[in-house]
DNA sequence: AACATGCGCAACCGCCTGCTT
DNA sequence: CAAGCAGGCGGTTGCGCATGT
């Protein structure tokens, strides 16, 4: 059906505001009448322009809440990772950038980070390297941003399962709300959910998925380091970890999401153990390891896992085992592994693992140390009013 | 000094979704 | 149920300014 331009009327006026032009607007809406029809507002504001054209001067540039100015690196490392998990999600990518708006970033990201990740040998439209355009230096340098991307299958995969939960739901009850009607929460896109305002309260399914969306990208923003010890032992873990701020409680098992967490390194196990804790939650599922890159010598591998099950509880051990078997020779082998759990609630490891390659029939163990998962609306808001308030690098997980 | 080129960004355009009638 | 309206979103344009020749 669509919709006529609402500027073809004649006698509206195109183009750059004038000061006169912002002040009569700034004026009606704050000081007179809100903004609450943008049709009928410009005949009563006085002003020559379409209704489109006052939402837009005004939500881009007149309104009192924007921050102006340069980006912080910190903004730009937030886009960048952003950008590799939503894509051009721009109104979704401004809800985690506070004061800034979906236009602002998206002109910054044309001409300003998508030429710097060029220049970087990445592709900004995928966030992978360049193939064949760079050395093996140059490829270390940006196997962080190669990693970040690889979580875009994970994000995919959570997504496609949050449609599908969103499918489920809708056949309920529980999803019984004018915007969610069944039709239309069948094919509840993310993005929705993620592009809504934070000024306006979310539905609580709703929320529950953008708070688990968050966690997402909570895990997604550590990084992982393995190093060598002198005894021949890797030793990985994900990188500043802080103490809990607040205790999570599982009160449903409605959702089921997974996390991803991965191991990068050089030789790591093959035979492995792996043992859970959690806490508070009921986790049924398959864990799996999986080599994301291509070993060195394409051989093929045997991986092994092991179905888990557990019981709830205020204290719950999961012991779990999974065997990771490779047949090629590990030396000089550099691959990624990655771990999933799938559990009623969102999880994201953390783990440590012990690898010993110091002979030819390498073992180790890969011990998680704990888990966050989804929890209740309130401990995620304080998680949510957290990454508002730029402390994500003070956050931490309860059980780590 | 004049012109060309490049860049940044505000603003526009067209499409989409959801709501109302 | 269909049509129309309102608002939101992402892609694109084009103006103004800075820089280069």
């Amino acid at each position: 059906m669509g919709r006529s331009p609402c500027c073809e009327k004649l006698g509206l006026r195109k183009g750059t505001w004038t000061p006169e032009e912002d002040q009569k607007l700034l004026s009606y809406i704050e000081q007179q009448h809100g903004h609450s029809s943008w049709r009928a507002l410009p005949a009563k504001a006085g002003l020559e322009r379409c209704g489109k054209s006052c939402r837009l001067r005004w939500t881009n540039y007149l309104r009192p809440d924007i921050k102006r100015g340069k980006f912080s690196s910190q903004e730009d490392q937030t886009i960048i990772q952003l950008h590799a998990l939503l894509g051009n999600r721009w109104s979704a990518i401004a809800t985690h950038l506070p004061k800034r708006t979906d236009n602002e970033i998206k002109n910054y990201w044309n001409t300003h980070l998508k030429k710097r990740l060029t220049k970087m040998g990445i592709d900004p439209s995928t966030h992978r390297p360049k193939t064949n355009a760079l050395g093996s230096a140059h490829q270390k340098d940006t196997a962080n941003l190669s990693h970040m991307a690889q979580w875009e299958s994970a994000r995919l995969e959570a997504e496609s399962r949050l449609v599908r939960e969103s499918k489920l739901l809708s056949l309920s009850t529980a999803f019984n709300h004018s915007h969610l009607s069944p039709p239309a929460s069948a094919q509840l896109p993310l993005a929705k959910a993620l592009a809504s305002p934070l000024v306006t309260p979310l539905e609580p399914m709703v929320q529950k998925h953008y708070f688990h969306c968050l966690d997402i990208l909570k895990a997604w923003q550590r990084t992982w380091t393995t190093t060598k010890n002198a005894n021949g032992f890797f030793s990985t873990a994900i990188g500043s970890l802080q103490s809990p701020t607040s205790t999570l409680h599982f009160s449903d098992n409605t959702f089921a999401m997974s996390s991803a967490a991965r191991l990068t390194g050089e030789n790591l196990p093959f035979n492995s153990t792996i043992n859970c804790e959690a806490r508070d939650m009921k986790a049924t599922g398959t864990s799996t390891w999986q080599y994301l890159d291509t070993p060195k010598n394409n051989d093929p591998l045997a991986v092994t896992g092991e179905k888990m099950e557990s019981t709830t509880g205020n204290m719950m051990q999961l012991n779990h085992d999974v065997n990771v078997q490779c047949d090629f020779d590990p030396v000089g082998g550099a691959y990624t592994m990655e771990f999933s759990l799938r559990s009623p609630g969102f999880m994201e490891g953390f783990a440590d693992a012990d690898i010993d390659d110091s002979n030819n029939n390498p073992t180790g163990s890969y011990q998680s140390l704990g888990y966050r998962w989804g929890g209740d609306l309130e401990d995620n808001q304080k998680y949510w009013n957290n990454i508002v308030n730029e402390e994500i690098s003070a956050l931490g997980s309860p059980f780590f």
